[in-house]
DNA sequence: ATATAAATGATAATTATTATCAATTATAAT
DNA sequence: ATTATAATTGATAATAATTATCATTTATAT
């Protein structure tokens, strides 16, 4: 598991000093268990540091993306979500279209699908996304109720 | 290959009206060979229609992809981006991440995991969102010199 | 304890998207 | 060909998300 202590460290690796706001970002990062837009990653933080600015939150979400420690998702398109990742784990999600709740997908197997793109064309391809979209079980019932 | 006609008489069998405006807008989708933001389309429609208000755009756009003529991407992260979709092929995209650039990819294969998925974690899987990141042949090029 | 560069937050600016509504127009019915 | 009708348009404003600016504060290495 990514701890609050274990993202500080890394971040501090890097050279970017660890502030009391940055701690209630990665605390609540490390905490969430679902999707988190910036707005909503700000209320939480907002309780623990009540007057910590929104571009903040904008501003580290940024640094944790370009360090890879979380990753973008598509599941709202109003806004951007965020995910945290598991350590370098690669890996996907399933995303409720009514409720939002998120399921992992560990292993993909695109690799080797990858490989054979690239060479049919030609493209370098470093990367992919893959979502998937649908009902949990949850929301199956009240859709049939 | 999808035609302003062929787009035309989907919308019109549809009860949309088939107004100046929407055949043009129609006929630089059809046109378009690589992704197009709503703003890219504006412009490009103006030349035809140039008293077009950007609104109509987004309007049309939205008829178009819930008829599921065509697919929004995730290319650009300031503005969404639509593709014509091929009819009813499913297919995904492999994007260059320095020029835009979009290859297609016909089959992917994901079928027998989105069942295995599905049953693992209990959702009900209606659909999935795969695309490739990577440089193009001429991007590459450019990256080496 | 202090110097320094990085980080913060207030504010404003930018950009994308959606809502409202009166005027216009494609279409079907005559 | 005319006309009635409901859909469509575009001007305008509103909303929402994101980014830029900059003076002030602060974490960190020394």
């Amino acid at each position: 598991m990514m701890t609050e202590k274990r993202l500080a460290t890394f971040l501090r690796r890097e050279g970017y000093k660890i502030t009391p706001q940055r701690r209630a970002i990665l605390k609540a990062v490390a905490g969430a268990h679902d999707h988190l837009t910036p707005a909503a990653l700000y209320e939480r933080v907002q309780q623990a540091q009540p007057h910590i600015g929104l571009v903040t939150i904008y501003r580290t979400i940024q640094i944790l993306e370009a360090l890879g420690l979380i990753c973008e998702m598509h599941a709202e398109r109003t806004s951007r979500s965020y995910l945290l990742k598991r350590a370098s784990e690669h890996h996907h999600h399933i995303i409720c279209s009514s409720c939002g709740t998120v399921a992992d997908v560990t292993h993909c197997g695109l690799d080797s699908l990858q490989q054979q793109l690239a060479k049919e064309t030609g493209f370098e391809i470093d990367g992919h996304l893959l979502e998937f979209f649908g009902y949990c079980r949850h929301c199956q019932r009240l859709k049939s109720e």
